[in-house]
DNA sequence: CCATTAATTTCAT
DNA sequence: ATGAAATTAATGG
């Protein structure tokens, strides 16, 4: 979901910093605002019962996130935590619940937006419940790519570490750095620097 | 440079 | 085939 700076300050939208690794809210939270990104890097994650960590998503410039939780009584079932030093704007859930109702395109855009992420959620899980991490990386990769706009053939460069991509596919950065090396070889992704192009 | 962090390789299982 | 540990590369001050 990506509102209108303006629009969401003056339903007292305020813009606040984060540094580097910081707590946005964590799993048990009661959600109170609305999130959208200024600038940074935000990701969505948990950890298991061994302390791995396992990352929903990384969201950037424009993006919000922890929004269904508004409409929900439910505690947050992840935690989100800045990757960079990140601006936010932030908007308290009855100011925001208010504009919506001033402004009812609102909620038609925010059911497009939920309905593709339902929609790409679904097709990820899919990937993420093969055992093949061939097929999980590209499911992630096809994920990734839905973000972005341009359609052209290896020219979309994921920005992520390889212990990110790791953390986001559920694989051991090993398997991540041999079956991308294999992919590669194969032809379905390349390389620019150590970067991703898919 | 040195310190920190990420990528890759090695090695044992 | 997989993951922990060691090594190498890059990034940032």
């Amino acid at each position: 979901m990506n509102i209108d700076q303006h629009l969401l300050h003056s339903f007292g939208g305020e813009d606040k910093i984060y540094k580097k690794m910081e707590m946005i809210f964590k799993e048990g939270d009661h959600a109170q605002y609305y999130f959208q990104i200024v600038k940074g890097k935000v990701k969505l994650n948990n950890y298991n019962e061994d302390g791995k960590e396992f990352i929903h998503n990384i969201l950037g410039k424009n993006q919000s996130f922890g929004d269904p939780l508004l409409f929900l009584d439910h505690a947050y079932p992840m935690n989100a935590a800045s990757l960079e030093a990140s601006e936010i704007i932030r908007l308290p859930k009855d100011s925001f619940i208010e504009m919506i109702k001033k402004n009812p395109d609102l909620s038609l855009q925010m059911n497009a937006c939920f309905s593709q992420q339902v929609y790409y959620k679904l097709l990820m899980m899919q990937s993420m419940a093969s055992q093949n991490p061939t097929l999980r990386l590209k499911g992630l990769l096809d994920y990734l790519k839905s973000y972005h706009d341009g359609d052209c053939t290896h020219c979309f460069s994921v920005e992520f570490t390889r212990q990110q991509i790791a953390n986001l596919t559920g694989l051991r950065v090993e398997t991540v750095i041999r079956t991308l090396k294999k992919m590669e070889q194969e032809g379905n992704i390349a390389f620019k620097d150590r970067k991703i192009l898919y």
